[in-house]
DNA sequence: TAATGTAATTAGAATGATTCTAAAACGGCG
DNA sequence: CGCCGTTTTAGAATCATTCTAATTACATTA
């Protein structure tokens, strides 16, 4: 493992998690201003690929990464945004069900978060009102 | 509903699933000839924000549109490719363990394809031997 | 230590999916 | 018929990500 692999693999595991490769760009940036977007996408999709972080892609902004440690995730329909939620781990019953090995599975729970639920409940007000 | 957004629905409905915008646009443009790939995917995020049709992001590759119907995806971790998969509907579980209001959710389970297997033992297998 | 080969990094261009903008066309309604 | 909101068009623009080629660092062997 090179230097900036684990220094990005370090950033993801202790970040508030969900980070982009351009955060985690800025913040190695800092320590290493040599440093290039492209060293940072190598490294994180060869972590990746070694099943050391998570990628996580939701449809309308860019890649997220994230630890590994099994969590699984809301998100909001409205703005996109990710809130970690720990469920039970399923991985046992689902490969039962499936039938092949699965290596790990990525849940996504679609809810409207606070703060998109009450703006469209404001819209909703003013469009409604006669 | 408009024309476009009709025939878009139809499509995605008829299709085999996990097709992309531009598989989309070419099938429309055999029927209407004038249409414009911004067209499809106006309709297709109107559709989508509606909760008419499922939006898919994989790592990679471009995003697929999907029936609604309730069903779940397996992820092959080479290749990308979708696979379709019929799980228990875990909806009203899920819903108790987070305490919020579940829209729906989205699984995917990964794993590697019967391919993207052999792909890699034939690699291991040469690069393996001394 | 020098030589060598392999892998990592850099710089910057290229790609490609998706969105945006402005203008034109459409459809319903008064 | 003429007006207004919506949909579509055309094509430029954006932006995340990948690619290419050249350079550098690292490890190993001689």
């Amino acid at each position: 493992m090179t230097k900036y692999a684990k220094m990005i693999l370090e950033i993801v595991e202790t970040s508030r998690s969900h980070i982009t490769a351009e955060q985690i760009f800025d913040q190695l940036r800092r320590t290493c201003p040599g440093v290039v977007l492209a060293t940072v996408y190598n490294n994180l999709n060869r972590l990746w690929q070694d099943g050391l972080i998570r990628k996580i892609s939701v449809e309308g902004i860019p890649d997220r990464y994230d630890r590994i440690a099994r969590h699984d995730h809301l998100v909001c329909k409205g703005c996109g945004r990710l809130v970690d939620v720990d469920l039970n781990d399923m991985t046992e019953q689902l490969q039962r069900q499936v039938g092949v090995p699965i290596l790990s599975y990525d849940l996504k729970l679609v809810y409207w978060c606070e703060d998109c639920l009450a703006e469209r409940n404001t819209e909703n007000d003013s469009a409604g009102a006669p």
